[in-house]
RNA sequence: GGAGAGAUGGCCGAGCUGGCUGAAGGCGCUCGCCUGCUAAGCGAGUGUGGGGUGAAAGCUCCACCGAGGGUUCGAAUCCCUCUCUCUCCGCCA
């Protein structure tokens, strides 16, 4: 959310990020209720302030035997009067807020100008593309008849996009959650936690994904509550309405979690392998930290998640979004996308923002600074380090021998107790 | 699922027969004093959000005692609904 006064300010620059990001917003309404909402609030203070005064007179009044009932009729008048404003003011501020809570995050200065994701920018490019001495087969096809997993069955268990692993498979999503969240730990700095991976609608409105994405969320039945689309959500409000030790900051976590998105709209799109699963594994890295080091922090997140690629030795390269494909709550985003050399293409796994106080101002998070009076709203930010299915899909590709088997890189070899996937016995 | 207890400031904890209580007391924290050092001690200060005014310091007003409603001239205190926490019983991984 952007603070209101801001908004009142600067109409034009919020119009013009609102038709860059292709989003509407009915500003002029905004505009007006906040005013009148202004107005009514100070009529209010003024009748509440009489009736604070006057009843604190009758208090005494009554002490003294007084008769005081003219005083009482008054303000009976009063709060009645002031009733009737609040209920305006109540409606106000609720239309205040329903546009509000729609309008997307300001992109920082340093985001590339862009209507879609063809104006992305790329940063850098990272590793070596494997050159094969054949076709190169797609992870989807080398997994199934690894045996490793097994889509069909997936299928009848729940329905489609579900992933089911076996064997091999099942152990590398677990080695490289466990490899993940131990480099990030141990080399990092970052706390591990393992959040509820449902949450209610006040926790998914603090971090954005609601009130305007709904339909990308599972909803449990006979709750107000979701299964969570990434760890960004439980963890970043772990702090909600806290008010941090300026010593603490930044705070830094990461957690593993699975991760449920619905993939409304998506119909038809990358229906085969483990690219986009209703269901998938992530490990999430999520930083509470002082605004003015919260790029620095935005650069040493993405240099985190890229250690694991490098670790891995996949091949990648990093892009900053444009304006155009930001996310809705995110000011800055960068990308990390892994080579993919079946489809010949790169992939996202690895996506890594910085909110700003976009998020924090929802949520509530702040600080105190030293020998300063007031408080201020941290910057959160986070990011993938990394997507797990994706990371299977990517090292198969990749990795892959002529008569089917994968080799493990070396730094996951202590995780999978072998240097290679082989074929697996069908059960 | 049944029965009961509770939710107050950064923390602990009074108040809850309605009226100088934004809230006693303690702890913590900040500044000052004292002390050879540490500990202790002494003094002062220390919630959040919003509005008005002011260059600023400040002054001033309004709201907030889990959330939302109600009663009343007036609610932390009374009533209703909800949420959460704890204890006991039952059930269960």
């Amino acid at each position: 959310m952007l603070e209101i006064k801001f908004v009142i300010q600067n109409l034009s620059l919020v119009q013009e990020v609102l038709s860059l990001r292709g989003e509407t917003a009915d500003l002029k309404s905004l505009a007006s209720c906040d005013a009148k909402r202004r107005d009514i609030l100070l009529e209010i203070e003024a009748l509440r302030h009489r009736r604070n005064k006057v009843s604190e007179h009758i208090a005494i009044m009554k002490k003294e035997g007084e008769d005081t009932e003219n005083f009482v009729n008054e303000m009976r008048k009063v709060s009645g009067q002031i009733k009737n404003l609040e209920k305006i003011l109540t409606e106000m501020e609720e239309k205040v807020k329903n546009i509000l809570i729609g309008l997307p995050n300001i992109p920082h200065a340093s985001v590339p100008a862009g209507k879609d994701s063809s104006e992305n920018k790329t940063i850098k490019q990272v590793g070596k593309c494997p050159d094969f001495g054949f076709e190169p087969k797609p992870h989807w096809s080398l997994g199934e008849s690894l045996g490793i997993f097994d889509f069909d069955r997936a299928s009848r268990i729940t329905g489609a996009r579900f992933p089911l692993y076996f064997g091999a498979g099942a152990r590398l999503e677990r080695a490289l959650i466990n490899f993940m969240l131990d480099i990030h730990t141990t080399e990092h700095g970052y706390k591990e936690t393992l959040p509820p991976f449902i949450v209610n609608r006040q926790s998914m409105t603090n971090t954005g994904q609601l009130p305007k994405f709904e339909e990308d969320l599972f909803k449990l039945e006979g709750w107000d509550y979701f299964l969570i689309p990434t760890a960004e959500v439980p963890v970043t409000n772990i702090h909600q309405g806290e008010i941090l030790n300026e010593d603490l900051l930044p705070i830094m976590y990461v957690a593993y979690t699975p991760c449920f998105r619905s993939e409304a709209g998506s119909y038809g799109k990358d229906t085969r392998g483990l690219i986009r699963q209703h269901q998938f594994n992530k490990v999430e890295l999520v930083k509470f930290a002082r605004p003015e080091t919260s790029y620095d922090e935005l650069e040493k997140l993405l240099n985190d998640a890229e250690t694991i690629l490098k670790r891995l030795e996949l091949p990648y390269q990093v892009i900053s979004l444009c304006t155009g494909d930001l996310g809705f709550s995110a000011a800055k985003t960068y990308d990390i996308e892994v080579w993919m050399p079946a489809q010949d293409v790169y992939r996202e796994i690895s996506s890594c923002s910085n909110f700003e106080s976009f998020q924090a101002r929802r949520a509530n998070i702040r600080f105190r600074r030293k020998g300063k009076k007031g408080t201020e709203l941290v910057h959160t930010l986070n990011g993938s380090g990394l997507a797990v299915g994706r990371t299977v899909a990517a090292m198969l590709e990749n990795f892959q021998q002529p008569d089917g088997s994968v080799i493990i890189p070396e730094a996951l070899q202590p995780y999978m107790k072998t240097s290679s996937i082989q074929k697996e016995k069908k059960t």
